[in-house]
DNA sequence: CTGTTAGCGCTTTCAG
DNA sequence: CTGAAAGCGCTAACAG
């Protein structure tokens, strides 16, 4: 195994200055960093992790824990937020890994914690009174939620605006006349502000729930009928069950959007446009929310004192692509 | 933090006592054990991960790659290999934990080999020439390659015995008289010894591609009446679209059994015997193997030296659900 | 802009 | 059965 003590013989310089050149620490001359990039390459060095962790005080690898990796249909939108993760940390130097955790036990999380082998982790899929977050808060390891389960969420978070995200929603809907939403969620843990909104817009919301699976929006439109008869239009937080319905609705006779206007809030854009027809939606950039719960566990490791939890949250613009229908005067 | 010298300080020990009644790597009386084992947990102490893997050197790290963790549907299956690696190492003391790769760049590879982080890799879902292999070949990584591309693959691997499995559910099929028999595959990869297979049963073996989701399998009784009208049995390589065929089944009164036989041979039993009517399978233990595999890795990696690639492979017994009918004798 | 050096916390050999 | 001590490869403070 080549070290820094070789690379630094190899180009006749101390083995702090090959540290500082790939740490870039401290200004090199240019001369000297091209000696040492050179060495490093034909001698085929490769840092130490563990060594700079041990060294430096800190490990450099943050985890994300994911419930639910391999029971729910797995959906585009956790990719887009594990790269984004990826990509947020390493532009700081460290690692983004998965750690894997079974939903039914906890030694997982146990491991983890005895190991003091990453320095921070992010939570994602939390579900309401996970203990997780109480765990990791009591043994002082350093941890972002991302996506909370309560509106005055205590720790540091990132999230959606949901109720920014609804009223640009509702507010387009309400312009356009429709009096009955329907908002299809997968489950009630954050729906607590719904009420205040429509009360608002005085218009009249109903929660419909429905599995975030293909064949769960698929179902959707025979219960909209059967149910909700009088909704003419759709808000919706699920990505796969949207897909899902809007690939059935024109077998089951429903026309987009001049029967039923729908509004995805949370769905990936790529996922938007590939429908048919191309889906409006509140504009949902998981990978820059993601990046930025990245940006925000690292600040919260380099800083690991103090500093009061802190909650982002994002919104997006209205990103029209079939126009949302004007209700029938036949209403 | 507190560190092995704090608590040997405590129990009145020396350090290195402390890091073997960790370690169980010499005996130690039971009351020193036992004083030792106080200390710890009263001050709290948690092993540093880094600092172990500086001195022992080497990193007790596995990392997976799965390709396509998001892209594709994720199969309970993944779900099941994964804790089954995760079981496999952590009995000897390694933490696994997954890589993210996405699928169109190569940086999270290239920054995993240059971290040193890992000591070992599990590659999963390898495509055929797969460039993943050949690098970290070159580089002397120790790496197993859970399912592999190739009959007669060159690198340490655990798989199934397709040919066995094979073998297994057609035998079976064709004592009960069944002449067409489709073979429900999601890639041609692996297919080369089918047609040995079908020679030596005198059988005709038909592929059929659909996609391993639940709506690649809805289609298929359509498939096969139009396609493959003398089909009378199916062997099936897929777990979404078979739950996802069955599902459907008697919808179309398509009608499992009697009107056509299927085995499962890479379907959790999990997922087997909640179908209706339950599916005959060749027994898949995907955890096992999975955790076979992780232990092959360890093996490996504390013989990093020498030892020739090993290939291990696993079939299974035949387990009748649904009985396999004959084939009418009206055909 | 560059070099020297003291540890980081642990594993493991050597010596009892 | 237990202790002492030499590093593992790197970081970062200190000294030029």
């Amino acid at each position: 195994m080549t070290t820094r003590a070789d690379v630094a013989k190899l180009a006749g310089v101390s083995e702090s200055t090959v540290s500082y050149v790939l740490s870039g620490k401290r200004s090199i001359s240019e001369k000297t960093k091209k000696r040492v990039l050179e060495a490093i390459k034909t001698s085929g060095y490769k840092s130490n992790y563990a060594a700079a962790a041990l060294a430096g005080g800190n490990s450099k690898v943050v985890t994300m824990m994911i419930s639910n990796l391999f029971t729910t249909p797995s959906s585009r939108i956790n990719g887009a937020l594990v790269e984004g993760i990826v990509d947020g940390v390493s532009a700081h130097g460290y690692h983004g890994v998965i750690w894997p955790v079974s939903d039914n036990d906890d030694t997982d999380v146990d491991s983890l914690l005895k190991s003091n082998f990453s320095g921070g982790v992010i939570l994602m899929n939390v579900k309401e009174n996970d203990q997780r977050v109480q765990l990791f808060n009591r043994e002082n390891i350093p941890f972002v939620v991302l996506g909370r389960t309560q509106v005055d969420f205590a720790y540091n978070y990132v999230d959606r605006d949901f109720r920014e995200v609804e009223i640009t929603a509702i507010s387009h809907l309400v312009d356009f006349g429709h009096e009955h939403i329907g908002v299809l969620v997968s489950n009630f843990g954050l729906t607590s502000h719904l009420k205040e909104v429509a009360s608002k817009f005085k218009t009249k919301l109903h929660l419909i729930d429905v599995p975030n699976t293909p064949e769960g929006g698929a179902n959707l439109s025979s219960i909209i009928r059967d149910k909700y008869p009088k909704v003419t239009a759709i808000i919706s937080f699920l990505d796969a069950a949207t897909i899902g319905f809007l690939e059935k609705a024109h077998e089951s006779g429903l026309r987009i959007p001049e029967d039923l206007s729908i509004i995805g809030v949370n769905i990936l854009e790529t996922q938007a446009t590939a429908t048919l027809p191309p889906l409006t939606t509140v504009l949902f950039d998981a990978y820059e929310m993601a990046k930025s719960c990245g940006e925000l566990l690292v600040e919260v490791m380099e800083n690991s004192k103090a500093s009061k939890p802190q909650g982002r949250l994002w919104t997006g613009e209205l990103k029209i692509r079939a126009t949302v229908a004007k209700v029938r005067d036949s209403k």
